[in-house]
DNA sequence: AGCATGCCTTGATCCGGGTCAATTCGCACG
DNA sequence: CGTGCGAATTGACCCGGATCAAGGCATGCT
């Protein structure tokens, strides 16, 4: 509908949702899915893992999944659309702490403090599976697997914290943004050279410590380079090898 | 022994050791301890945390206690001493984590990829409690309280990860970290305003992500405004309040 | 249609902190 | 005792990205 002029080039990417729409196996592609197979499809306990499930949505663009200081009670996986945490200060100034795609998890950074840390924000239409955290954590003390599943989550997102913290160039930033996003919608399924942003250019900027206006001339110098073709929030990865190797020391291994 | 000239205003403060030499009990400042006394000293399953816990070291300053890849069997309460976690990138550049303290815990953020994904070096001669990662997963699954303690010790360090993330002044980053330090020495029950700093100037820098005449030149100026008083690594804060303020966007609530 | 609003892009200017360099200090060493 | 080395401090200079400002281009509202 938008970018007509792009809409040639760049048709309409299937919209990503990460379920296949069957209600008794969950979503193939979600972050959980290890877990239930673990669980095994007929055990008893798979009764249990449906019971302390539940899908909420949708959220419009704008409306908020959580807010900070909402005690914590669940964590939800993306089924559909996209969500940002951001944390607020007291002078009101906005920080974007992440951006979830389909089949990615938000909320486990609440089970410490007890209450949501931050808010979280839908960037588009979205919708969730929701996990009561009190009955996942009881599951997890009879599955194993389970428990296993929630200490990997929690700790692999340990590791993904640390990447924008480096002191790293502009260049080096967005690029590695682009190429993790990519590397995200692959592991789901999704093109990994072609998909939409949903986030504006003042939240890449945000996230990344930025400023928007550094994020639109490095994406314009991105396109004038040949390594990307973005109209709007369309984008086309065109160098993809280029890219990761200007992100590399944002980027695992 | 060392800053002599100073040594008449900046007694030595007593060495931060988190270990009340009571080989049943544990560490009485230690981050597990909740966890031991929610289990219960008397109970049989206190056997057990005994079975999967070892005291390791000493290490000596510049030793690993452990190096990026190797496999993850365990995880590391700090007994004494002090460590920092870094990683180092493929063109050699070193990259500081963080700085861990008696009480604290090292490797959680090895439980996904199950290799470590950093290295650990003793910032000076260090003593560590040992857990085995399977004993200890196995022990939450039948102890509730345990499998709590793991995921709130996880989802912690998920909060605190995010702290040197923003884009702050170098002011506000260098207040920050040492009130940082005094709120952590302080719930170990150390001297909050008196310490020593167990990591040179370059590894406060690369930790805070500025180059270290930066933090020298902060840390000159704070003495001057009669913010601190240093001399060499002995520091003692004149100012708490105003520091916290300084650093408040860094710190918690 | 006419206007307002938000998002994005591009240009001009400025400044915080990085880099380079010189010096000092403390300490381990022969 | 000097020597050498690494850590720390301080000064001079420079650059990447923030900030300020202006303009384009959608979309939504009246």
């Amino acid at each position: 509908m938008q970018s007509k002029s792009l809409a040639g080039r760049l048709p309409e990417p299937p919209s990503p949702i990460a379920d296949d729409g069957d209600e008794t196996r969950f979503c193939g592609t979600c972050a959980f899915s290890s877990a239930c197979i673990a669980a095994g499809y007929d055990k008893p306990e798979l009764a249990e893992l449906q019971c302390l499930v539940e899908h909420v949505g949708p959220f419009r663009a704008g409306e908020h999944i959580f807010r900070t200081g909402d005690p914590f009670r669940a964590i939800f996986a993306v089924r559909a659309g996209t969500v940002k945490t951001r944390m607020v200060d007291k002078e009101g100034r906005e920080q974007v702490l992440g951006f979830y795609l389909p089949g990615e998890v938000i909320g486990l950074n609440a089970i410490y403090p007890e209450h949501f840390p931050c808010d979280a924000v839908a960037l588009d239409t979205a919708y969730f599976c929701r996990f009561s955290f009190p009955a996942m954590s009881a599951l997890a003390s009879r599955i194993p697997a389970v428990q296993q599943h929630l200490f990997r989550m929690l700790s692999k997102e340990l590791g993904t914290a640390s990447l924008l913290a480096g002191d790293h160039s502009a260049d080096e930033r967005v690029a590695a943004f682009l190429m993790d996003l990519a590397g995200r919608y692959a592991v789901r399924g999704f093109s990994a050279t072609r998909f939409h942003l949903s986030m504006s250019r003042g939240d890449i900027a945000n996230y990344l410590r930025l400023a928007a206006e550094t994020v639109s001339r490095v994406l314009s110098r991105f396109r004038s380079q040949r390594l990307i073709e973005i109209e709007g929030r369309e984008l086309e990865l065109l160098n993809p090898k280029k890219l990761r190797e200007i992100g590399q020391a944002l980027l695992p291994e």
